[in-house]
DNA sequence: TGATTGAACACTTTTGAAAGCATTCACGTT
DNA sequence: AACGTGAATGCTTTCAAAAGTGTTCAATCA
């Protein structure tokens, strides 16, 4: 089972999701109560309690969805045809800093849920980072094959690059910096890692 | 004028300093009161706006002197005789991580204060990453001379150096890593970086 | 005249009581 | 037996009054 995968939601449940993620979005976490969601769903806020465990637990799914519709992407814009391994690591960061940036901009609520989440459940946000390595280590295998990269250790490599462009998605720099600014700099910081690899790559088939 | 260096403060102003300072790293900013550093200082409170604009800028002075100390020691570390380049480099970013990382744990406000002042004062915050970036671009010109390293424009270079290693300096992966995982993962990314730029000194030799 | 004072002002934080909320559970309903 | 209810519970948030605090300034001092 892949991770970001949400547990089956029967129609019940679905529902109870679906009216709180429309509160979510519009007036976020705080400003939705549980007797509002039960009322959207035309049961008492009791019958909630038997579909989810708490209220913290509705909102990780609502972020759950975001976050797999994203990884979605994230895979989709990776495995487009005619990308080279490095094109695809570049394409990656550069999805992802854009998500990340869109969401923030044109759905501060949702963004704001997002961290809450992640704060709260650290867990989480753990077992995310670990999907995206899945498709970081992906690409570095697909690099491999083709003889495009020379990595030791996939795994390993793929948390590096995570720390390595953390601050492109990282929410602090969401406040000072421009978009382009952003980009660009990270595409400066790609083209220097890249050179590593080919470096690496060079040394490892003389 | 470097950057780092405080005006100079005559005798009283340094007395609120020395005074406030005390107060701050004891209880911090919030629970320390106009009031009581004039108490310290035996004088009014009227008198110490003469001295200092504002509350915050007794506090911004503050953190510029500690932020004075720590780019000294950035400084100390990387001049040391008989370090390579890169080593210097690795030497600037590991360093930089333990200086966090130890104020941090052993002085948590002396950190908040650090984070309210960047928060509040942005300029200042730009103001310290440029001051930074100088000391990177001094290791990148030593580099340039010695043949160690060939880099077009070293303050973008700098910057994107920043960039990648904005992770081990930002205080949100302190609550959860353990400092020797974060070393053993700058060390990674140094190596891949060190890396790229070897790549880069050969394809310029050549 | 330059340095200092402390009362006055406006703004923020604290306080604690009232209201609101998430969660539970004993009790229907189907 | 599975599904659903809504009042009861204890915790959290709200809100207005009170206390506290940063800042100013007319008056005082050296």
């Amino acid at each position: 089972m892949p991770l970001t995968a949400l547990p089956p939601l029967d129609e019940t449940a679905r529902s109870i999701l679906d009216a709180a993620s429309k509160r979510f979005l519009h007036y976020g976490y705080g400003k939705t109560t549980m007797s509002e969601i039960a009322g959207d769903c035309n049961m008492s806020t009791g019958n909630l309690y038997r579909y989810f465990p708490s209220k913290l637990d509705i909102a990780e799914a609502f972020v759950r969805q975001l976050r797999g519709e994203q990884i979605l992407r994230l895979r989709e814009v990776v495995s487009r045809p005619g990308l080279s391994t490095p094109e695809k690591l570049r394409t990656f960061f550069k999805t992802k800093l854009k998500l990340v940036y869109d969401r923030f901009h044109s759905r501060p609520k949702a963004y704001e849920l997002s961290q809450e989440i992640l704060k709260e459940r650290l867990s989480f946000a753990e077992e995310w980072e670990s999907a995206e390595a899945l498709v970081i280590c992906e690409i570095l295998e697909g690099g491999e094959m083709t003889g495009d990269l020379a990595i030791c250790n996939r795994a390993r490599v793929a948390r590096i690059l995570q720390d390595a462009f953390f601050r492109f998605t990282s929410s602090a720099v969401y406040y000072e910096g421009d978009y382009d600014v952003l980009v660009g700099e990270l595409d400066e910081l790609m083209d220097l890692i890249l050179d590593g690899f080919a470096y690496r790559t060079y040394h490892h088939n003389q």
